[in-house]
DNA sequence: AGTTTCTCTTGATTTAGGTCAAGCGTTGTT
DNA sequence: AACAACGCTTGACCTAAATCAAGAGAAACT
């Protein structure tokens, strides 16, 4: 149930300088000796198999996780209310930002499919942060990325149709595997319907049918998980598009 | 239309321990000394009028604003989308937590009634935290403190009724002053119906009807902008509620 | 291979809340 | 004081999306 346990890198297998996330991902803009320091913090990658919880709710917070391969789901159980989806983390990404500071994880992380992270213990993250002046800007800007995130979410969220939504978090998928190097226009959904009706606040059925929708309108072509953008415009001005048309 | 431009404080009348916010401010936690320094960096509060703009989207950021007194919101303007209402600030709380690590502004923050700030230049605030270990957990708390606030908001506007939004946003109220010192039974909502209804994602119809009904249920006590809370424990029970009964 | 269990699709029906519209009280303006 | 402008309420109507329901595929288990 627990990832296995993370054992001390031996050679280079970790090393951030090799990793093909390498400029994308923290320790970016960090001089060769700050890397090298930075490196020796990260606990080498832990495994994931799929449904395989990295953080549960309510766990003592200690580390930061940067997603390496794979993708996770974080979920938030709030009293008498379904599990509700997050967050969506790709390669890459920082999982945990928005514990810092507390005692306790207020969501569960989950794998959507295998998946490695690396474990950044985040006393020793922070230990670090205050030598290296770069690391720390690099923490903020992270930080403060995401709360742009969140409310880019919470705008969705707020008074836009079904296929708005749709449009936008598929763009916001193709965006995500752009600066990573995949395919805009076709990729893979690790996530379920559900977990996307979930995540943009729309039933389950309501997904399917929108993605439907989009098929028949030739913006997109869907089979099972797999989807392709064909009408990258027409996509962006209904996700734009003040009223839809 | 500018705020009225900043001189540095003469006396101690900006003084951080001399103000009434200072248990539950961002310099909450440091020395003597720390205190002053913090002090020494805060350009003298700006007043501000109602319907004034304190920060505009689009213009370079530079400083974080706590507000000492009054209330704001921040309106973020998408394209072709009616603004919309992302944020209101009280007094102890912090402006521009989302655009730090970011050049330019990304929301317009107005003042709902008169109201005083005091500005903190980021970058003096940034290198006084770099000394001061006790203000880089403040900052690191307050930054994920609003990340989960952006969560829970996320969580609110998907899947949730318009009487549960509701009722959690007039909770929150509640608990804020509350924790600021003010009655959490009582107090004065600055903003109209019709911000709260862009914040909650709902028509400003739809929240005086909910208004209303609540008050028919004798679950609050409504007269123009001034509220009372007479049913504490029900509206908390309407909030949390799986399904609202 | 066969069975069970998810996941997804599609259809029928219901409903919460949006939109449109009208009227009233307050506040601020000349 | 009179007027205009705004903010709020209330009603009637309508639509987008939820819910309920059934079935088809796909994946996982034995």
């Amino acid at each position: 149930m627990k990832p296995q346990p993370a054992e001390r890198p031996g050679a280079g297998v970790t090393r951030c300088e090799r990793c093909t996330l390498h400029a994308r991902c923290l320790p970016l803009g960090l001089e060769f000796d700050a890397l090298q320091s930075f490196d020796a913090i990260i606990r080498l990658p832990q495994s994931l198999k799929r449904s395989q919880a990295l953080v549960r709710q309510g766990e003592p917070f200690t580390s930061l996780y940067v997603v390496r391969s794979g993708s996770l789901k974080q979920t938030v159980a709030s009293a008498g209310q379904r599990d509700q989806v997050t967050h969506f983390y790709l390669p890459g990404e920082v999982v945990g930002l928005d514990t810092i500071g507390e005692a306790y994880c207020h969501g569960s992380v989950v794998a959507l499919e295998s998946a490695f992270v690396c474990e950044l213990p985040f006393t020793r993250l922070e230990d670090l942060a205050e030598r290296l002046p770069e690391l720390r800007g690099q923490l903020y800007r992270c930080l403060s990325r995401e709360l742009r995130r969140d409310q880019r979410m919470m705008c969705w969220l707020s008074g836009r149709t079904a296929d708005q939504r749709m449009a936008s978090f598929l763009l916001g998928l193709s965006e995500r595997f752009r600066t990573r190097g995949f395919s805009p226009l076709c990729f893979h959904l690790s996530m379920s319907r559900s977990d996307i009706g979930s995540y943009l606040g729309l039933a389950l059925e309501t997904v399917s049918r929108v993605l439907g929708r989009f098929q028949e309108q030739g913006m997109i072509g869907v089979a099972g998980r797999e989807l392709t953008i064909k009408d990258f415009d027409a996509l962006h001005s209904l996700a734009e598009g003040a009223g839809g048309a």
